[in-house]
DNA sequence: TATTGTTATACTCTATAACTATA
DNA sequence: TATAGTTATAGAGTATAACAATA
């Protein structure tokens, strides 16, 4: 009973776009969080690296950078992050949660979660454990890395 | 070592976007597969359901049904797939993949899977083994079911 | 010259509200 | 009256192209 790549990859093209749905659907649902997916994942690396310029937030985030910049933007009207000039660099931004995006950040991360949790109820102690370790097994070989995104925006033209 | 469902969730709240941030992003840069993900899936419905009718793609996607409505007619548009009347409830549409939308469905899909593959390729095939089981494990917990996007919409306003 | 970020423009994704047609 | 689907409208997600400012 050994999976063939094939296989497991036909698994994950079915299954991650599932759960995906099913957490946008819940997280809307479960109105008083007025946060998109999206939105959410920036919060939380923001959350977790303090004053992070924006290439860093548009590398995490699999976006390039118009389209992150204008993300941040909407989170900055909402009063949800703030966007300071760095000093050592003057090109460069520095973000961070406003404590109100603290406070979303922290809600959302909790409705989520505790919504994922319902989802997993079925599931015993060790099916659970089944399913942290490959988890743990999937994370690193999707981790995003600089220079996916912007270099194929900003390769050298030498083609 | 075994997890508490509040970290399993942790987890796949962080992985999952990743994944599915990844599948984006390498499905656009291998150009010549003219398809979002969500436009995919709605091919790989069809391909397995031909004759669907519009509510029942709209389920599997997670989607209302004016959206649903707008995504077929982009992809009618297209070519990719057909839309008749249903003769025997004319109220409903059936829907399916022309020629084109098969075979744009069956490229993209390969293309994806390869990418996938190419991404477990540090796995042996005992950790393959794993990450298949937790994905079984998976999928029925987030299979999407009727009523659950819909209903949100048009249930009786008794509140 | 290269890097960082923004602005302009356009298309898809997604929703709610209002509507038509059929049952 | 309920169901299936479309149209109208709007906002977020996403991209490329062109630009400004700084290094």
């Amino acid at each position: 009973m050994v999976p063939t790549p094939q296989q497991c990859a036909a698994e994950l093209l079915e299954v991650v776009p599932q759960i995906m749905t099913a957490l946008r659907i819940e997280v809307r649902d479960h109105h008083a969080t007025e946060l998109t997916v999206p939105q959410f994942r920036a919060l939380a690396y923001l959350d977790r690296h303090v004053g992070a310029a924006l290439t860093e937030v548009a590398t995490f985030l699999g976006l390039t950078l118009p389209t992150a910049s204008k993300m941040i933007e909407s989170l900055v009207d909402s009063g949800l992050v703030t966007r300071t000039a760095d000093q050592r660099d003057r090109r460069k931004i520095q973000l961070q949660l406003s404590p109100a995006g603290q406070q979303t950040h922290h809600a959302v991360l909790e409705t989520a979660e505790h919504l994922l949790v319902n989802k997993l109820e079925p599931l015993n102690a060790d099916q659970l454990g089944h399913v942290s370790a490959a988890l743990s097994l999937l994370k690193p070989l999707f981790k995003p890395h600089a220079g996916e995104v912007l270099n194929s925006l900003q390769e050298p033209l030498a083609g």
